[in-house]
RNA sequence: GCGGUAGUGGUGAAGUGGUUAACACAUCGGUUUGUGGUACCGACACGCGUGGGUUCGAUUCCCAUCUACCGCCCCA
């Protein structure tokens, strides 16, 4: 096709061929969300750009280079949406989801398109899709646990079974802030050793050199002090908490002290779920993540509240998630017999196709038509194709 | 954003500095067939991602650009 038509870089056509699998997913995330009693809640795919800036982090990879922004007609810097929850929390914050007549916590869902500016990739699109939800209004280590075996409800409803849940706590902010500064005071010891990116992170976001790649850091990593020495006895005590109402729902878990999650509005519970396919490469591969925020409605300048939620892409599941063997039947395929027919004839004869298609269509039958002037070979062949039990043959 | 590989019809692909760009599948037409998927015949890229350049001449060489894929980075 003419180049200059080609859909943008990073945006992907989902063809008709498989969005069975998509809406397997995406009605298994409805099922099961309304057993946990959450209701769906849309918010726009554009929010100004301080809604995400301001939450997920200044220093975060996804404001710093992924953020999907421009200004628009009225010189207002917009961000498409690169993640679910800052929309959600901004929006339960201006229309007031925190009054006294929702009950709490409010419990919501949510799925569509985000949005981040990166190099594609087979897994990698600049618009891919989120299902996600939020629990706002109440802090409890069961509501954690209960949000995290929500998701993991899901993937068995969708037949993926070898899952595994790694868990981390953060702490509250005072157990953060100190841990904050013994590890900028370990870190800066190794500060010419560090990577470059690790040296941004030491000023701007020390915890994330936690989780650096490089092989350099991890070394020094390795004899970093754990955040579990930092943490007060509320936070220790919320996190045990959470791990004995996870072991009363039967959930296996990991815990893995290095996760801290890219967004920096997490507090106490961090959390991924991994999941091992051949088409991961037979690894555990992480699928879905959340964690709890608990400043994030202050933020917006609403009430004490906290939340919880987690996301997990649709793109990367639908590559594993087969759709369902329904078999494509046809009820009925009309053939029309033109051959030798003048052009009035014809017109006739799809007349009387169209008409007897409504009517067995009335009586509920799935119909297939032919409009197009072509042999009866064709025609009985493309119906037995489509797998149709009645072909009549009108003439 | 950095490094690497690649880009030929609906699909999978072969190929060459120079008259008609293999082959296969699909599609369409025809013949055959006791007739609904068989067999056979035929049609199907005025074009080799896009834009420049070198050349008497480029799909084939050079440059740029776009796109895809892999690795890094990051994540979903």
């Amino acid at each position: 096709m003419d180049e200059k038509f080609k859909s943008v870089r990073g945006m992907e056509d989902i063809l008709p061929g498989t969005t069975s699998v998509w809406q397997r997913i995406e009605g298994t995330a409805r099922e099961v969300f309304a057993r946990y009693n959450y209701a769906e809640m849309r918010t726009p795919m554009v929010e100004k750009t301080d809604v995400f800036s301001r939450t997920s982090g200044d220093s975060s990879d996804i404001v710093t280079k992924q953020m999907y922004t421009f200004e628009d007609k009225g010189d207002r810097s917009i961000t498409l949406r690169p993640e679910g929850t800052a929309g959600i929390v901004r929006s339960f914050v201006e229309n007031k989801l925190f009054g006294p007549e929702h009950p709490k916590p409010v419990k919501v869902y949510y799925m569509g398109p985000m949005f981040r500016y990166e190099r594609p990739g087979a897994t990698h699109n600049r618009q891919f899709y989120q299902i996600g939800c939020e629990s706002i209004g109440a802090v409890s280590p069961q509501i954690d646990a209960e949000v995290i075996k929500l998701a993991l409800d899901i993937f068995h409803g969708l037949d993926i079974d070898d899952l595994r849940v790694e868990l981390n706590t953060l702490g509250d902010d005072e157990s953060r802030n100190a841990y904050r500064e013994t590890l900028v005071e370990y870190f800066a010891q190794f500060k010419d050793e560090l990577s470059s990116d690790s040296q941004r992170r030491l000023e701007q976001n020390p915890l994330r050199i936690l989780d650096s790649k490089d092989r350099g850091d991890q070394k020094i990593v390795a004899n970093a002090p754990k955040l579990e020495d930092s943490l007060n006895d509320r936070s220790k005590k919320y996190f045990h908490d959470l791990l004995q109402a996870l072991d009363i729902l039967g959930v296996d878990y990991v815990i893995d002290d290095r996760l801290v999650r890219g967004l920096d509005y997490y507090t106490d519970t961090v959390f991924e779920i991994q999941a091992k396919a051949p088409e991961f490469g037979d690894d555990y591969t992480t699928i879905c993540a959340g964690g709890r925020y608990n400043n994030m409605v202050q933020e917006f300048g609403g009430p004490e509240m906290g939340g919880v939620g987690f996301a997990f892409g649709e793109d990367r599941l639908a590559t594993v998630v087969q759709s369902e063997e329904t078999e494509d039947v046809l009820d009925y395929f009309i053939c029309t017999d033109t051959k030798g027919k003048s052009e009035d004839e014809i017109n006739t004869i799809f007349d009387q196709a169209l008409k007897k298609a409504e009517e067995l269509r009335d009586q509920g039958n799935s119909v297939e038509v032919n409009f197009q002037p072509r042999s009866m070979k064709s025609q009985k062949k493309e119906a037995f194709k489509l797998n149709s039990q009645n072909t009549i043959v009108i003439e």
